[in-house]
DNA sequence: CAGAACCGTCTCGGATACGAGACTCCCCCT
DNA sequence: AGGGGGAGTCTCGTATCCGAGACGGTTCTG
């Protein structure tokens, strides 16, 4: 747990919270964060004084709190990633043709970050602000692919969770467990079709200094359709993967 | 600072980091947050690990990382304030005959939560998802008026801050103070015309246990409109406030 | 080139924060 | 009524986390 117990159990509560769809009572809390109950009291209180958890005597729960919120949005105020990642994301754009993205993954759904345009190609649905299935994107299945097993499971706890836009894509756990395997062998992560027909695309993750995953980098093209075999797009898409993930002190994927 | 140094600091600086424009170095950081250098680097380390802050080795800076994303869009999934308030504001609405609202603050803007309007009332600008200058607006004073001074005045260190949307309205830090004084004297906060000619407010703030803001509440009526006098809904309005104050353990006002 | 300023890392001893546990309410069962 | 489960509060001793400080590296700056 590291060198400062307390503040990483305050933020593990923080992330179950917010995880939760309601306010949720101190034993779900205490047991789900494996805190003894004198501790999530404590931690409570404090949370609860700097406004990040409210709560709510007559229902005897727990939910957060305003400051959560402003938290939040102090994230995408400073956009510390799209700082990071635009200049690689402009060069990626200038060394492949074609058009490049980068996106954060929101539950099930990834979050277009940064969009850098090639000359000349055609506009993507793609924005920045949309949201999009995670498994049938390649920015997102580069992120799922290097997620946990069980992370990825309790993300899709059933079939429904598995829309799709063109009647293609993964429609059961299985099914994407087999897809996220091949993309870990293959060693990035390919869509064709699945968002847009007739566009295709290639991504890899960006990992933190732990190896997880903090956002997917793509690129879109058209198969097929005059470019050369897409080899080089797919190394660029890796160097690049690389070196945004290097210029946040992490690892390099693979 | 309470019971539980290391959770309130680290909350703390997850607040500081919000506020930043950008990313800022451990220098500034432990300075403004009142650190030791070596815990400040025990915290971020931790903030680090669990995703809550992202370090830029080359740019020796901290900003924000994707949980602070996550738990501020948990905050919006799970609308504890909503939830709370929703049915008292349909109490309002009914003890009143006019539209009620909820707001939160958000920087220099207030945030509409609820809405609930009145059968037969003419529609306002407002609707959930909005946003208006928080000392122009009713609600958005009464959440001032409960702020220290300080805070105010960190929240609008310049002329600039003060924008007006029909040339009324506070322009300078003590044509507002004043206008907080007067609003704390008399009770609850007012706006006439400020946001929509020809509509007023009259608002109250729910504060948390230990006074601080965390929503304001307004009703917005046609003043003169054949109304009766506005002290009933004056009344009404406090005590909605005052009852969903104590729903979240809050201290009532005044 | 010297010096200052800052960043990141590490060590280690003392103050203290944390966790076991007891206690009281309150609510919901039979 | 009696019993059980869960919420909230408090105490207290000790294992342990925090902070002073030293060290090395890098970047400015005069």
């Amino acid at each position: 747990m590291g060198q400062v117990p307390a503040a990483t159990r305050t933020l593990r509560v923080l992330k179950f919270l917010a995880a939760q769809p309601a306010p949720v009572s101190l034993g779900r809390l205490a047991a789900a964060c494996d805190l003894p109950r004198s501790t999530a009291y404590h931690l409570l209180a404090a949370m609860v004084d700097e406004g990040f958890v409210v709560h709510l005597p007559d229902e005897h729960r727990y939910g957060l709190g305003v400051a959560a919120f402003e938290v939040g949005s102090g994230f995408s105020r400073q956009e510390p990633l799209q700082r990071l990642a635009r200049r690689q994301l402009a060069d990626l754009v200038d060394a492949t043709g074609e058009s490049a993205h980068l996106v954060a993954l929101h539950g099930r759904d990834v979050l277009y970050l940064v969009e850098e345009r090639a000359p000349g190609r055609p506009p993507l649905v793609t924005d920045v602000g949309v949201r999009l299935p995670a498994h049938l994107t390649a920015s997102g299945r580069a992120i799922l692919a290097s997620l946990p097993a069980a992370q990825v499971r309790a993300l899709y706890p059933d079939r429904s969770a598995f829309v799709d836009r063109h009647g293609v894509g993964p429609r059961s756990l299985s099914a994407l467990r087999v897809l996220l395997a091949e993309t870990r062998q293959r060693g990035y992560a390919t869509e064709e079709g699945e968002v847009t027909p007739g566009l295709a695309s290639i991504a890899s993750a960006v990992l933190d200094h732990n190896g997880h995953p903090v956002a997917g980098l793509a690129v879109t093209y058209t198969p097929g359709g005059g470019a050369a075999s897409p080899d080089p797009v797919v190394a660029a898409v890796r160097r690049t993967a690389a070196a945004v993930s290097r210029r946040i002190g992490g690892r390099t994927a693979g």
